[in-house]
DNA sequence: GCCCAGGCCAGTT
DNA sequence: AACTGGCATGGG
């Protein structure tokens, strides 16, 4: 460990904000910022996957990719025509570049050591699902050219496929990061778990994050949780999330009768954690995961008004976009970032990639 | 100091 | 069932 201020204790655990420069977020002082070169492991290209779009309806590579509302995790990178994305496949770490030509969504694979045939499946379906390659779009496209809060959103984002490259467990930890914080501190946290407990892979140029398994974290005392990683009041909550999607597979998840039910019996799992696993990972196009972020925005789009009760805000949604409540949700928070994204894509060129490597071997570990 | 963030829970009415 | 205070933390 490189020391370059004083002593390094353990309250002063937080990884740098190299990174958080690097996406565009304003800097606090770093005067005491403990700095680590971590060597990530080198991901070797060892497949390569065509996927049709099989789904009907307009296909929008670009915007199913990249959401310009979501913020940086250091797990993806995106340029105008071609995104890089970590993938944990079973114990695998797996890194991708996706790019697609017409209809077809090229999927170049990278890994350390043996890519069975049973992987190439599974991560197969996994891309087919994540970016929704295979459903039907023209009846939401339908339903929302004839509202015309949603003409404009329509018009730019069309053929926008939700995305959700996470699996039940991660998407799961992201909306329990989100929970009553700034996204300023929602970025911290996740900046802080991937870091301490995740993995550091590079592949065709890029250096990534990966995340950590259930079984990777489940052991991790809620002390740790919240004293190195700032989790605040989450940290007891993560461990209960672990434990759950140790032991419930993604199979005994789509099983479930009611999904959203079933994960609110873990322990900081409400209404609106339990909303953005089933749209996200269940892509349940009806769900919509409300909070006080999205809600503002809806309101001025959908009441002409600068906030509004959440009541108020799901009723419209649901009687404009019946059945797609989620969708819908998704087109006009996209759409109210578009022009000023909250993680911009990366310039293509060498220099590009060259800084955001840099700033991601560069945090703390 | 106080208030608020891309919520949830346990304890009261 | 519907309210309420407390929970962690950091920025404005």
């Amino acid at each position: 460990m490189k020391r370059f201020f004083g002593p390094v204790t353990m309250a002063d655990p937080q990884v740098s904000d190299a990174e958080h420069e690097l996406f565009g977020g304003p800097l606090r002082p770093t005067a005491a910022t403990q700095e680590h070169d971590v060597n990530p492991r080198t991901l070797d290209h060892t497949d390569t996957l065509e996927l049709p779009v099989t789904g009907d309806g307009p296909f929008n590579a670009l915007h199913t990719f990249w959401k310009p509302s979501h913020y940086a995790t250091g797990l993806e990178a995106h340029t105008e025509s071609c995104s890089w994305r970590t993938f944990r496949v079973g114990d695998l770490v797996v890194g991708v570049r996706l790019h697609a030509e017409d209809r077809t969504v090229i999927a170049d694979i990278y890994t350390a050591g043996d890519f069975k045939p049973a992987d190439r499946e599974e991560l197969t379906r996994r891309l087919i699902s994540s970016y929704g390659l295979d459903e039907d779009h023209a009846a939401f496209a339908e339903l929302a050219s004839h509202v015309p809060a949603m003409r404009e959103a329509l018009a730019v984002l069309g053929g926008m496929r939700q995305s959700c490259p996470e699996d039940h467990f991660e998407i799961a930890v992201i909306a329990l990061l989100l929970q009553n914080v700034t996204i300023r501190r929602t970025a911290q946290m996740t900046r802080n778990l991937l870091a301490h407990y995740g993995h550091l892979v590079h592949f065709d140029g890029i250096t990534l994050r990966a995340w950590f398994t259930p079984d990777e974290i489940a052991h991790v005392p809620p002390e740790t949780l919240k004293e190195r990683d700032r989790l605040g009041f989450r940290a007891k909550s993560l461990p209960h999330y672990a434990a759950y999607f140790r032991d419930h597979s993604t199979e005994d998840l789509k099983a479930a009768g009611n999904l959203m039910e079933a994960v609110q019996e873990i322990k900081g799992v409400g209404p609106y954690t339990a909303a953005v696993i089933a749209s996200h990972a269940s892509r349940a196009p009806a769900a919509f995961g409300i909070d006080v972020w999205n809600r503002k925005i809806l309101a001025r789009r959908l009441l002409d008004a600068n906030d509004a009760a959440p009541e108020t805000v799901m009723t419209r949604l649901n009687e404009l976009f019946p059945g797609y409540a989620g969708t819908a949700g998704l087109y006009l928070v996209e759409h109210e970032y578009l022009t000023n994204p909250v993680a911009s894509l990366l310039r293509s060129g060498p220099d590009a990639l060259t800084a955001w490597n840099a700033a991601l071997e560069q945090t703390g570990t």
